[in-house]
Order: C-alpha cells, then sequence, then structure tokens
RNA sequence: GUGGGCGUCGCCUAGCGGUUAAGGCGCCAGGUUGUGGCCCUGGAGAUCGAGGGUUCGAAUCCCUCCGCUCACCCCA
C-alpha cells in the first residue's frame, strides 16, 4: 500500500477548518498592513538557497531536495520563503516601486528532516517581507503583525523575545571576543558545541545543555558591543513595540539558524513550550538583496508554520469556525423522482443553497438517516403522491415537522428559511 | 545522523505462547406498506506493520527492516 511520504500529511477534511481560520485571519491582517501576496514558483535553482541561506547551515548542508532536471540544470524545493521573494524583487524591478514594497506569502516548504512533533518535512508557512528600507518602525510593523496574527487566532501566554544581532560593522569584533572567551572555556564544551565554536559560535550562545547555558551566561553579549548606528536602530525598535504595546523579552542568546540575518531577530514562543515550539520568528536580512546581484534593499521579514499554529490551537482548545456543509438533502423514491431531485438539487445550487442527492437504491429512511448524519438543515422528499399534484414535501430536519408545497416554489421557500447565524468560513486556500 | 517508547478492522481499544482474534465508534442492511435523530437485530470489514527465526503451536518470545512517536540536533 503507497502511503504519504515520511514527514508529509494529508490534509483531511475534518482538518480543513483549521486551515481556512489561520489563512483567512493571516489574510486578512496582511490587508489591513497593507501586505499584498506573491506566489512564487515551488522551486528554484539551488544557487538560490545556497547563496542566501548560507553553505555552513544545516539547512543547506543536509536538508534540501535538490534534483538535476532533465535539462541538467540543479533545482531546490524551497526550504524557506524569503530567497525566492527576494529574487523576485529584484526580477520583477520592484525597486522602481514606492519603497518599502510589502509582500505576503502562503507556501509549501520543504526540508529533509527527521519528523516529530511540530516538525515536518512538507510544512506550510506564512510569511511576511517588507523590503526597500531600514527604518525601525518597519521592525515594528513587522512584529506587530506576527504577534496580532497569534494573538487574533486565540492564542494564549504567548512570549516574543527580541535580540539585534548587529551587522557587517560590529559583528566580526563581537565575534572575535566570543570565540575568545569560550577558546578559554572549550574544555568544559559540549562535544556539538566545540564543533559550533569553529563553525559557527553564534550558536553556542543557545545551547541547552546546562554546562554550556551556564558559560553563556557570562559570555560577552552582542548587545553590549553593537556599533553606534546598530544600537540606535535596536533601541528606537524596542521604543517603538513599547509604544504599540506589544510585550517583549529581550533575550541576547537569540540567534536565528540562516546567515542572512542582521540587526533584528526575534521568535514567537507559545505558552505550552516544547522541543519544536517556535511558532514563528524573522529579523532584518539588509545585505541579502545587494548578495543575491539586487541594488541595496534593506528588509525584515518573519515567517509562521501553520502546522504549529494549528496544533497549538488545537492544544489551547480555541474553537474555529465550521466551513459551511449543504443545508438541503433530496430524497426521491422512484426514477421520475429522481430526476426531478437531480432539477430541484441544481436550482437549488443555481441560488446560492448548497444542496446534495443521496445515491439511488436506497430506502427513503435510509436516505433521511444520510440527510441527519451530514448535517442537513431541511430534506426535500420528492415522492409519487405528491408529485402527482405538483408538489414535493420539505422537512425540517432540526424541528422535525413537514409540509408540502408546490415544486416550483422550492427554491423560494428554502431562500426563506435561510437566515440562521452563518459567521461559518465558506472555503480554504489555494496552495 | 544519534538515542528511548510504540505498531491488533477506517478510528479507539481487549487479548500478552494453544481464542473461529473480542468489544466500542463509524459504515451498510433490516425492525413490513414512502420518513431521520434514540433503541433493537444482523452484516461487511484484521494475511494482528513487513520479513525472517524459536516452538508441536506465535498477535503474544527473539532478530532485522519499515513506519509512528518523544528527545538530541536543527528550525516554522
Amino acid at each position: 500500500m503507497y502511503k504519504a511520504p515520511r514527514g508529509t500529511q494529508d490534509k483531511l477534511p475534518s482538518e480543513q477548518s483549521y486551515w481556512a481560520y489561520v489563512t483567512h485571519k493571516a489574510q486578512g491582517l496582511c490587508q489591513l498592513y497593507g501586505y499584498q501576496r506573491l506566489d512564487t514558483p515551488t522551486f528554484e535553482e539551488a544557487g538560490l538557497f545556497q547563496r542566501s541561506i548560507g553553505e555552513g547551515t544545516d539547512i543547506v548542508e543536509k536538508e534540501m531536495y535538490t534534483f538535476k532536471d532533465h535539462g541538467g540544470d540543479l533545482m531546490t524545493l524551497r526550504p524557506e520563503g524569503t530567497a525566492p521573494v527576494c529574487r523576485a524583487y529584484i526580477e520583477h524591478g520592484m525597486q522602481n516601486l514606492p519603497q518599502p514594497v510589502r509582500l505576503y506569502y502562503l507556501s509549501p516548504i520543504f526540508r529533509y528532516e527527521r519528523p516529530q512533533a511540530g516538525r515536518f518535512r512538507q510544512h506550510h508557512q506564512f510569511g511576511c517581507e517588507a523590503i526597500g528600507d531600514e527604518d525601525p518602525s518597519l521592525d515594528a510593523e513587522i512584529i506587530e503583525l506576527a504577534w496580532r496574527l497569534c494573538e487574533s487566532l486565540g492564542l494564549r501566554g504567548l512570549t516574543l523575545q527580541l535580540n539585534s544581532i548587529g551587522c557587517p560593522e560590529c559583528r566580526p569584533l563581537y565575534l572575535q571576543r566570543l570565540k575568545q572567551y569560550y577558546t578559554n572555556h572549550s574544555e568544559s564544551l559540549c562535544q556539538d558545541c566545540k564543533a559550533r565554536l569553529v563553525r559557527n559560535p553564534l550558536r553556542l550562545l543557545d545551547c541547552k545543555k546546562p554546562i554550556c547555558k551556564e558559560l553563556a551566561q557570562e559570555a560577552p553579549s552582542i548587545t553590549d558591543h553593537l556599533c553606534a548606528t546598530c544600537n540606535t536602530h535596536f533601541n528606537d525598535v524596542q521604543r517603538l513595540l513599547a509604544t504599540i504595546e506589544i510585550p517583549f523579552t529581550n533575550n541576547p542568546f537569540l540567534v536565528r539558524g540562516l546567515d542572512y540575518y542582521t540587526r533584528t531577530v526575534f521568535e514567537l514562543h507559545p505558552k505550552e513550550e516544547g522541543a519544536q515550539s517556535a511558532l514563528g520568528g524573522g529579523g532584518r536580512y539588509d545585505l541579502l538583496i545587494e548578495e543575491l546581484g539586487g541594488k541595496p534593499s534593506p528588509a525584515i521579514g518573519f515567517a509562521t508554520g501553520l502546522e504549529r499554529l494549528i496544533l497549538n490551537l488545537q492544544r489551547q482548545d480555541v474553537a474555529v469556525p465550521n466551513i459551511d456543509q449543504p443545508s438541503v438533502f433530496i430524497t426521491y423514491l422512484d426514477y421520475q423522482g429522481k430526476v426531478e431531485a437531480v432539477r430541484i438539487a441544481s436550482s437549488l445550487r443555481h441560488a446560492g443553497i448548497g444542496a446534495n442527492t443521496p445515491p439511488g437504491g436506497r430506502s427513503l429512511k435510509a436516505q433521511l438517516k444520510q440527510a441527519n448524519a451530514r448535517g442537513a438543515s431541511h430534506a426535500v422528499i420528492v415522492g409519487g403522491e405528491e408529485l402527482e399534484r405538483g408538489n414535493i414535501t420539505i422537512r425540517d430536519l432540526t424541528q422535525g415537522q413537514q409540509q408540502e408545497i408546490p415544486i416550483d416554489q422550492v427554491v423560494q421557500h428554502l431562500s426563506n428559511l435561510q437566515q440562521g447565524p452563518t459567521a461559518s468560513i465558506q472555503n480554504g486556500v489555494i496552495w
């Protein structure tokens, strides 16, 4: 038997209300904040990701789905959302648009990882990018948007962690100090951290091992080593966040896994911390566009994992609106009735009223049973007796009452009844 | 890539050396002539994750593999 590939999952009809809920909320916020949707291809030239994410990162080294196509070109299934957006920004000359350009995406992400709770080989991210200006107000805007998304979804107990990791002006000096410090204590470092010391010293700061954590406490802090401009920028971001009342926690140990980040970085964590807990994160990437061949364009963005958002909604028992089901079920007794049932169903749908007919060969009892099981509010019964009089029976399934009405009044009759509270969502999103 | 736990009908679960592998949910059909939701009855549905062993005999014990899961790692 075939199964969905490891680390991937079918999003079943029963889960779709969550997807519709989250994507609608996200898109609603984007409209409010002026972010426009950009869809990029599912795969890109491999070089785009190698260049942007960084050669030494885990993503590039061991997690990318890279393949050679029939033309011999190396392609990679999108392992993150920012690089493709930047590529499109450059390719379509968006630097000629009023800056900054505000974009969002909703797309599948592929990484070859060992699956675990909240971690998959294919997952979906919602992300926003503001490209073309380095104003701290954009940092605050992006962080606010990320925060409001989680908040408006109904998630409780969120925390926002904030840090600045400097720029090419100040970071090298800091890294030097950091290396110095850890080299002096290298005997007590854990095995992984000994490797990090040479490969990615910033990562030493957020090791979870108690020994390393202790060492990190005494380590030189990046925020003490920021250059004047980075420092001012970071202070501005904090002041603006305070102004709009976004509660944040400074975390000098917060670093991010992609090479392109500069200055502001942040992460959003849920109440219930697990191993794979971060709901979302982001930061500035002021040099990336330039690195990819565009004109210097500072930018900031964030991404959230939809599966993780949904996981937390479920953990916190957040109720989400149902997706509408057809509310009318049209039953029939014989072939003539079936033809009439099909006609009625068609005209109801045409009038915007959801309707289904059951497959043939079932007793009326079985048909009504199914109507009930599907949550229909009304059943139409097309029977020989009424039909001779030019009528059909309409049965209110919640009240258990029925009446006979002329067949040509069905649509009108049911549209009068269609006025219940319908705060529900109509459909999800096309990926 | 490294460790730990787990794998019985679509779903949940019982069985833990000899059972026709049991039950609940769901599904289908009946409970008389054209009527749902409750109840009753019946039915379909499982080569007990796969492959090897051990044994007279294995869902039950052992090994390997696969998958799921938790943690490391990494990240959304």
